[in-house]
DNA sequence: CTACTATGAATGAAGG
DNA sequence: CCTTCATTCATAGTAG
């Protein structure tokens, strides 16, 4: 945590990619702890919100924070629970990468779900403890616009010459001209 | 410049899933950036007849590629407004009233759809502009879009009282500081 | 400086 | 159409 300083996305955020701060970084920890897997728009908005006292953030990096959380916390738990069962040493597929984790718990800013003999599926798909006041949302789906065309001749008249009849000719690569023109 | 593992569509498919060329892509967002939005069986069929010039491509593709494409453009106009909140003072939501209030435009902004080039831009569904249309599709059936205009209001009114109890069973709190009283 | 790891970001594919 | 899963790419951070 020393070296960070400076290029954390905490003040100085080279904007290449979001690097969340300690404090995001338990906060989200925190709700995926409390069961948080996929959270909302709305909640997604209010994390994002408050997160960002810690440090400059965006709704889509608290997406994606779950996502890949969620994902990588089940696939890692697949794999341990595959090896630890029985002792048939059966090859587990001769993975070149990830020889995996027997050291790494210094730094472990998770939890560590692993409770084997505790059966607790406590994965709430979008826990409520939101005391948010219900809007109607339902009426939000009214502002659905639909941008249909009725208007009978609207061609746009791009006079588009269609000039390749890209039936199975063996030109080369066009260079990259290639717009409509094929349709 | 293709992908490290060399498994790009053009040449080495590698059968596992698709990977468009920059060509493919180019021709897509092209289409895409016409205002063709949903393409109907007919146009993925012609798309996807020209891109396979550029590499292995299925119809299944195109028409995942047009989904997506949609979908997570118009998510990104959600999630875009997200907190640019440079350096904050201590002046983490003001309790006005103790409850409920902290999120005024939450959602009240959320679905607006009106495009950003509302006027100018030409968002048409399918972006009629073959003047040919020869035989039937083969097999449309399967790239069939669900018509299925089925939304109801789905209310699960129970945000009386806390919901806190997950699972039932009382939840450890987290050894550092609870910071989720943000929501 | 180079290698590896952890992880943010992107996107194809599918389900509902 | 909307949401979610799975795989992969890209890169910051750190060890050797």
């Amino acid at each position: 945590m020393e070296s960070k300083g400076g290029s954390s996305g905490g003040s100085g955020s080279k904007c290449g990619r979001w690097n969340p701060t300690a404090e995001q970084v338990e906060v989200l920890s925190s709700l995926f702890r409390s069961g948080l897997r996929t959270p909302t728009t709305d909640q997604i908005q209010r994390i994002s919100n408050h997160l960002s006292f810690y440090g400059n953030i965006e709704s889509k990096n608290v997406f994606y924070w779950f996502q890949n959380h969620k994902a990588r916390d089940r696939h890692n738990k697949r794999r341990k629970l595959s090896t630890a069962s029985f002792h048939h040493h059966h090859h587990h597929r001769t993975n070149n990468k990830d020889l995996n984790v027997l050291h790494s718990q210094s730094l472990a800013e998770m939890y560590q779900v692993s409770e084997p003999d505790n059966n607790n599926n406590r994965v709430i798909e979008t826990l409520e403890l939101f005391p948010m006041n219900s809007f109607g949302e339902s009426e939000s789906e009214k502002l659905r616009v639909h941008e249909n065309d009725e208007n009978g001749g609207d061609h746009d008249d791009d006079d588009t010459m269609f000039a390749c009849t890209l039936m199975g000719e063996q030109m080369e690569y066009p260079p990259l001209d290639l717009r409509l023109s094929f349709l």
